[in-house]
DNA sequence: ATAATAATGGGACATATGTCCTTTCGGTAT
DNA sequence: ATACCGAAAGGACATATGTCCCATTATTAT
């Protein structure tokens, strides 16, 4: 099967004309494998990078050591957005869940050839205030609702034309959601007390989705 | 006293380059008495706000009803930005806590004269991911601390070189960080009961603000 | 001065949630 | 086949938190 190039993924996702030749002879396709971390938290940050396959984890952790998972990535994303406009540290730790595969594109190619670009700085705009209208969105649901209404709205987000979860494991889960291992079990036991999904060693199906919408309708996490 | 006009708040805000003349003439002043709705969520988007004076108060509603506030907002500060970018209804509403002034920037304005302008480009960019990395620290602050530490860390973060706090109402201290009247209320008597705080009618003094800081001192909002 | 209203304050009850620790079970290595 | 390890599962206990409702007090309107 023929390799996929920097080109061939700038043009699947309509970024070809976007950035000049000289920035895409910058840019890098890399690709880790799952488990394998791409770079840590206060870290110095000189990289964007595009994920363009597989999937990302996004964390950090508190001063005490509790870890909370910000996200979990898909393409097409950017990640190092953030910390390219303001010029700090890495804000999060970000590790491949599956073997995945991003574009690397160094800031410095990006300050020397796209700065004055309003084309990208408009994209810019368009992606980041995407992501603050989903952060935004996250905030305030995990301030009105009790785990058990972020766990069902999870669940239902993770599956919109599936019944079965992918393998992520519990404890992620739970650091997703901002809870702990334990309620996270009781609050899917529950669940699947009511009939509404089944639980096998992490593994879970939901088998009523119609009854949890009626149940949580309202509000689904998107 | 002078009255202040747009000009003059421009250029204490150094941005009087910024915006050409035809910008300029579209933007209006605006001042509201405290207690007044500036808009709603979901109406139509069609003016940026720049607060230039007083304080106001963004706040939403469930489904349900609950109501949480996002963020008080002092000058200076973009309201509309987000929906500006992205085209879409008021996400919020936002009401005047004391008596407020805006300069009222019709998006049409913006979009005629603007749209291609670098250097507004760069500064949306800037505010807006300053924006980003708030809710996210705030978001990541709301999930990993309980209602306790969180309203340490507003008191200290909300008295940086006083004792007492402005006159907010409990019940908005308690929207504010997500949590009940009635919780507020215990953990506020525990503080008291602790020696850190005076209360009194809602009126809150902290008398023992390092002892606060050696307890909390780790996750202090900012 | 008085009545009405709104904000403050807190009791009672129930549930939600975290922490700590142990047991079970499936996957992996030998 | 067996041992080891890590993930899953759950008991026990304590605290955190929400909900509902009522009493008190200060502010505002008459």
């Amino acid at each position: 099967m023929k390799k996929e190039t920097v080109s061939s993924y700038l043009e699947q996702y309509n970024l070809s004309t976007m950035f000049p030749d000289r920035v895409q002879q910058a840019m890098q396709l890399e690709t880790y494998t799952g488990g394998n971390r791409l770079f840590s938290q206060g870290e110095k940050s000189d990289t964007l990078y595009l994920l363009v396959e597989g999937k990302l984890k996004v964390s950090r952790l508190s001063p005490e050591g509790k870890r909370l998972i910000l996200a979990f990535k898909s393409p097409f994303d950017f990640v190092g957005d953030i910390e390219y406009i303001r010029k700090c540290t890495l804000i999060n730790t970000v590790e491949a869940v599956t073997t995945t595969t991003v574009i690397r594109i160094p800031y410095e190619a990006l300050e020397n050839s796209m700065t004055n670009n309003t084309e990208w700085l408009q994209f810019l705009l368009e992606t980041i205030t995407h992501k603050f209208e989903l952060k935004s969105h996250a905030m305030n649901f995990s301030l009105l609702y009790a785990v058990d209404v972020r766990v069902a709205s999870y669940l239902l987000a993770m599956t919109p034309n599936d019944t079965t979860l992918d393998s992520t494991s519990l404890v992620d889960m739970a650091d997703l959601i901002g809870t702990s291992y334990r309620h996270l079990n009781r609050v899917l036991k529950q669940f699947e007390e009511q009939g509404w999904i089944l639980k096998k060693r992490g593994k879970i199906t939901i088998i009523n989705r119609d009854s949890m919408l009626k149940q949580f309708g309202n509000n689904i996490y998107e």
